[in-house]
This record gives structure tokens, C-alpha cells and sequence, in this order.
DNA sequence: ACAAGTTTGATAAAAAGTTTAACAAGTTAC
DNA sequence: GTAACTTGTTAAACTTTTTATCAAACTTGT
């Protein structure tokens, strides 16, 4: 097994592998077999240069003279993304938030929703998603007899920062943050943040902008 | 009135604002009453002089020898993002994630929730946020009569480019997109995507990326 | 009123990141 | 076998972002 140097692949070319995979995705279903970074061009309004380029961070996954393979490619990228793994999930705040990303998780494939909790007794206990709403109290706890991979955080703010100590403590690889405020975590535990109203808020500058 | 040079702002400097605007509100909030760029790099994480020079892209708001003013700064930060103005918005998809969208913007001051629709007969005419729920077919003759700036798309993926065409042909300042996809707008509206699997994908490559 | 200390706004320099261009070498297709 | 195609790779160009610096302006305490 040979080992890969590990230079860092910059934030710009990550943020695209999504999109590749969503295209790539398309494709396949489309019957389409193999593209060109040409193609591949043309549909994402990527240059094909760029797009070559953003591959070959990962591996040369083309072939002169053909391009690539669809279904082969986007297995590739969904393996870079890290989505060949099964990743254990508790979400923590069953709010109205909490409930909507947790029914996105139930058709995600790969990541698998084990826990929930929340503070509001009248959540407490009922069942919800197929699983049964948990006191945040028993969170601790629970974290020690289960291995999870990834903690959800739709709290409100106030309490936010302790979850997200709690989980770090009990060794999550990463936090998935819903709540506004930014958290401060340990360098091992990886930090995606959704902040709705930094989103908004983009959007009103760009809206007034525009209006000038 | 003097019209200043539309110099264009960079995007690294926007996505900070909303950052800013929160810690201020928070200090406001602890009675502070002025601010210094060292302070604020202190509490934030960023360089002072980072901080003096995102600020003065839109003028020069504080004093020398004294700081920033916590509570003007505070309002000129909001000013300047376009939340001194109130926003007219419809929700177009009101399944868990709008209702959880539509919910979390009840308690958000500026964008006031005008219109609900969705294709679901068994949503359509329920009272939801205080609004009733209309069928999409609807939203044509909607937007003909009420005057919206801001259509929020949390449909499936297979509706979301016509409703966007159809808010875009109404004369929509803005979309909010939580439809896993990339809309193709015209240029005069502004497009804001909040893409759920883009960011845990990301989350997912951050994990697998770091136990390397 | 003055001097010492503070802090901004502005400019310039440096660093980092990102995109584009170009082409040799390998493949395909006929 | 040859013409057309397309990748992987390198280097250059470009853009963006961050940091350093300092004169000028203000505050504060005496």
C-alpha cells in the first residue's frame, strides 16, 4: 500500500467536489458512460482545465484519448468525499430545525441517526424519526456506551458551546453546527458550520448592493 | 447626496460582517459602550488590523484614540448588510425543511413571511405560521399581485428551476435556495444557496481527510 | 492648555490562493 | 497506420487576501 504525500488540497477544489458528484450523478442516470473534461465543462461552467486540475489532486482517474468514465469517477469522488464510509450521527436540539435535518438524514445514505435529545419535556419520550427523543441530560451518558462519529448541534445558542464541548470530550470526529454563534473546538474534531442567518444576512447585502 | 465609488467589496469581507454584527450585538448587550479594533481582534480570533481594514471598505466609523462606538458600529454593520430594510418573502415548499425555514423567520425582524405554497394537497389550506398554506399552481397570480422581494425555494430538486423561473420572470430581488442543485438565474436577481449535502459532504471529507 | 498615550484610516508590501494556458504523451477510432 | 482527441502536468499569470506600518487625530489626566 503506498502512501500518498500529503499536500492540502485547497478549500475552492472541495467545495466543488459536490458539485462533481451531483453532475457525475446526473450522467449516470442519464445512461451517459464516459465524459471529457470538455463535457464536463460545458455542463457546470467550469473551465475543462480547472475541472482536470481539481481531479488530479485526488489521482489521474482519466484517460488520454477518452476522458472518463462516469460511473467510475463518480465513485471516486464520492471515496475523496469520504461517503464509501458509514458514519454514526446524534443530533442534539429536536426543534423545528432539529426535526427537518433529521428527516434529510433518514434518505442520506451513510450516515446513520442513532440519538436524539432535547431539554423540552414535551419532546421528551415521544418517538420521532424512529427513534425515541432523549433527555440532552443523558447525553454524556450516552456518548460513552455508543461510538459516534458525528454530532449535530441545532441548540439554541445559549447552550450550544457546552454540547459541543461534551461531544468534543467524548472523542466525535466532528460537529455539523446549526446554531449561530461560532464554536470553539479541538483541532481533531472537524467544524462544519450552517449559519441561516449569516446566509440571509448575505443575501440582504447582495439585494442592497445591487440596488445602489 | 454624494454617491461614493462602487469599489466591489470582496466576498471574504461580506461573510465576515454577519461575525461582526454578532459579537457587537453581544456587547451592546454587556452594556459595553466602546470598542477598539485590538479589542475586537482579541475577542473574534481576527488581526486588528483586519478588522480596521474590513470596515473600511464602507468608511471610516470610529475615531482615533477612542475606537468604535459598540452601538453605532453596531447599527452601521446592519446598515451596511441591508437589515435597516424590510423584506417582503414567500416560501415556495413547505415540507420539514420550509416549515422549519418559515419558522425560524417568524422570529426575524425585517423579513416579514407573506406567502406559503406548496404542491402537497394534504398541506394546502392548513394554517401554518400564522398564513395559510396555497396550492403552487397559485403562485403565478400571487406574485402579480403582491409586491415580494425574496422567494425562499425549499422544494425538491425537480421543481426548483421553474419556481425560480417563475420568481425570477416576477421581479424577485433575491433567492434563497435550499434545493440540492445550482439555479440558473438572471443577473439582476441575487442567488444565496444553503446547500445541506454540500456541507456535510464537506464535513465527511474533513473526517475521512484527517484520519489519513 | 499641554503632553503622553491611544487608536484609527490609509497605503503599501507581502503572502497566499486560484485560475488559465500550453503541450507532451497516451488513446481511440477508423 | 494515421489523424483526431483528451488527459496529466508544469509553469505562468492573475486575483484575492492578509499583514505591516505610520502619520494624523483624538482622549485623558494633570
Amino acid at each position: 500500500m503506498y502512501s500518498k504525500e500529503k499536500r492540502k488540497v485547497s478549500p475552492s477544489v472541495i467545495r466543488r467536489l459536490p458539485k462533481y458528484r451531483r453532475c457525475l450523478l446526473e450522467l449516470k442516470n442519464s445512461g451517459v458512460q464516459r465524459i471529457s473534461s470538455r463535457e464536463l465543462s460545458r455542463i457546470t461552467g467550469l473551465t475543462a482545465s480547472q475541472i482536470r486540475q481539481d481531479l488530479n489532486n485526488f489521482g489521474g482517474f482519466g484517460q488520454q484519448g477518452y476522458g472518463y468514465n462516469v460511473e467510475e469517477l463518480f465513485e471516486e469522488v464520492g471515496g475523496i468525499l469520504g461517503l464509501d464510509k458509514e458514519y454514526t450521527v446524534v443530533m442534539v436540539g429536536f426543534g423545528n430545525l432539529g426535526q427537518a435535518v433529521s428527516n434529510y438524514l433518514q434518505n442520506k445514505e451513510g450516515f446513520e441517526l442513532s440519538g436524539i435529545f432535547d431539554v423540552n419535556p414535551s419532546l421528551i419520550g415521544s418517538a420521532l424519526c424512529g427513534l425515541k427523543v432523549r433527555d440532552a441530560s443523558e447525553l454524556e451518558e450516552y456518548l460513552r456506551g455508543n461510538e459516534v462519529d458525528i454530532g449535530i448541534i441545532a441548540t439554541d445558542k445559549g447552550s450550544a458551546q457546552s454540547v459541543a464541548d461534551v461531544l468534543s470530550a467524548a472523542g466525535v470526529k466532528g460537529i455539523w453546527n446549526f446554531a449561530p454563534l461560532d464554536l470553539v473546538v479541538p483541532e481533531n474534531v472537524m467544524l462544519e458550520n450552517v449559519h441561516l442567518s449569516d446566509s440571509l444576512y448575505t443575501l440582504a447585502y447582495y439585494i442592497s448592493e445591487h440596488e445602489k
